[in-house]
DNA sequence: TGAGCTTTGACCATCAAGGACATTGCCCGT
DNA sequence: ACGGGCAATGTCCTTGATGGTCAAAGCTCA
């Protein structure tokens, strides 16, 4: 079934289809109809590979999703697919794991795609230096800034994480906390949010003069519930006098809690815990959870946004950041 | 940048260009050396579109997930993109919202790739009906049975929903509680799982005589927080008698816990809760939620396997079942 | 040295659609 | 009545990669 059977079967010419199937002037009204009429009773579709040949363009937005324990993640990416639906564009998703090798497949696989455009979510600059940087088109970080990283064609939107997680020990501070615990994602490259706000954290216990030992008081932990309660378990062994801890995720926070209490210890009167991200089954648990609320549907039109323009207009990179909002909680208290 | 650019500046022809870039045989090691060296400099790459056009193929599977808050979606995604990295196939993945107009662009979208094979996460048969049946590959349901519908080239993989729901009310009949209630899901179609669980629970209750009111003692929510935690309230002012409630995700089992404990109740000693999914979130809440395990992984692994067949082999559609487990958890209390 | 074989590469048609340009036919003004 | 002008339509070439055909080159062996 190709354009020129329909143009047989109405007694038309390929170019009169052609012009009927993409809208364009300069035929009847009658050729339209009869056109048309073949269309819908042969279901016929344009062959688009056919069509993207010849038109030079491709096949929309590649997406590449790191880790899937993120709560934050599916309303982004939600978002992210209404705001593409209305440019009628397609939208290839890769989910892919922190393997290596996953991130090298996942990169041919989009450079193969030949997307417009490309979106990041997930981890920090190392997946985009390890494989995607390759390929020549425009692309957003949507966690973690790409500033002063030298790509050109790599903007990012995100939450300012130093900023952030500086908010939140200072309001722990406040409360009279002392010992504080920090369950911290991956924090080898600091342009990784994780790292950033691990770099707010230490800002913030600088500037008010309370020490901090890293060698104790923090620990690493993957985005997952129960690598997060094993990291929680190692925390409270080595720092049994804390007061509050701070993760860097709700989902690691949910981790936390559940370690936490598994010690017969109770959320907040024996350890406060603060979360990151402000998903909103934050708000469903028991204690209502303090944490940080990033602006999930801004991200996502920031940088669907930046991103139409850098394909469309040829925009050069910009790095923006969008407002968090730091809430407070049951799951904490004053000292 | 053509096949021809690197065909000149290698010195060779396209042929042998084409041929070192789809591994073929028939080219000297020399060649092949200088072609990829080439390659790499300017990181070249086959035009897709030309490629496909060329070989009649297309470009991989569209997977089409309705709502974003079921937990357990992330979870099969991963590992269907997994299993799909297996194959090297691309995967265009369409996340879109319950209102009929995304269907419909969603699909148009999908048409347009020409995807080898689809897959549905979330809805029942009733969106496949609305716009993708037109589509002329196979496809499998990811949830919900398509058994007996007259569609030939759609697969099923899926809990059996019918008898889990069984399992959960007798269980709660069991252990002496005559007051249920059910927070259900959309019930418009019983081919929709949700709408199969509610059969289950009435078969239960008929089975063992226990009187049930669905006008009384059945609310509907959306696959929501919220949406499930306004339903819980109302089912709480219509029958404050209530020593149980069965939630047909655990997503509304976690909305349903807020509303009964902002009424002043508690979890399980007033009313007793029971989920559906069986997300790894549920053992991390206090209580741990008692709920229905599906085997997610088991689900994606079956789909896309028959999805692989029917590509592949042309098999014809088949329906399958995978074992879920009934989690008994600390929110249920024995009467 | 040349017949017979294998390896290698140039060339062209092909895929489905789109666009430049040519052609047709109609309307209208003079 | 005739030609200018214009809308409608068709012809033909192009897009990038592939694969078949066939020629050229290199090799073995009598």
């Amino acid at each position: 079934m190709t354009i020129k059977d329909i143009a047989r079967q109405s007694g038309y010419g390929v170019t009169t289809v052609s012009r009927v199937l993409n809208n364009q002037p300069n035929v009847s009204e009658e050729a339209r109809e009869k056109i048309l009429e073949v269309v819908r009773r042969t279901g016929f579709r344009l062959n688009s590979n056919a069509k993207r040949l010849k038109q030079q363009t491709s096949s929309g937005i590649a997406v590449v999703v790191k880790g899937t324990n993120n709560m934050l993640f599916p309303s982004i990416l939600q978002r992210v697919q209404s705001k593409l639906l209305d440019t009628g564009w397609a939208c290839m998703i890769n989910y892919i794991d922190e393997s290596a090798d996953e991130v090298e497949e996942a990169a041919r696989i989009c450079a193969e795609a030949h997307p417009l455009g490309m979106l990041f979510l997930g981890g920090g600059i190392e997946n985009f230096r390890q494989g995607f940087s390759a390929i020549p088109v425009p692309g957003v970080l949507m966690t973690g800034s790409a500033r002063d990283l030298g790509f050109d064609s790599l903007s990012s939107v995100c939450t300012d994480d130093v900023y952030a997680a500086e908010c939140v020990i200072e309001h722990l501070l406040d409360l009279g906390h002392r010992r504080i615990a920090i369950l911290s994602g991956w924090t080898g490259d600091e342009s990784n949010p994780v790292g950033l706000r691990c770099r707010g954290c230490l800002n913030a216990f600088e500037r008010r003069g309370v020490p901090f030992d890293a060698g104790r008081q923090l620990v690493t932990s993957r985005f997952s519930l129960s690598d997060s309660y094993e990291a929680m378990c190692r925390l409270l062994d080595a720092m049994p006098d804390m007061t509050a801890v701070f993760a860097a995720a709700d989902v690691m926070a949910i981790g936390a809690i559940r370690a936490i209490r598994d010690r017969g210890l109770r959320v907040p009167e024996d350890v406060s815990v603060v979360g990151f991200d402000g998903v909103e089954l934050g708000q469903y648990l028991t204690p209502k959870l303090c944490t940080v609320r990033q602006d999930s549907e801004g991200i996502a039109d920031r940088s669907v946004a930046l991103l139409m323009d850098a394909i469309r207009q040829g925009t050069t990179a910009s790095h923006e950041l969008v407002p968090f909002r730091f809430t407070p909680g049951e799951s904490v208290r004053r000292l």
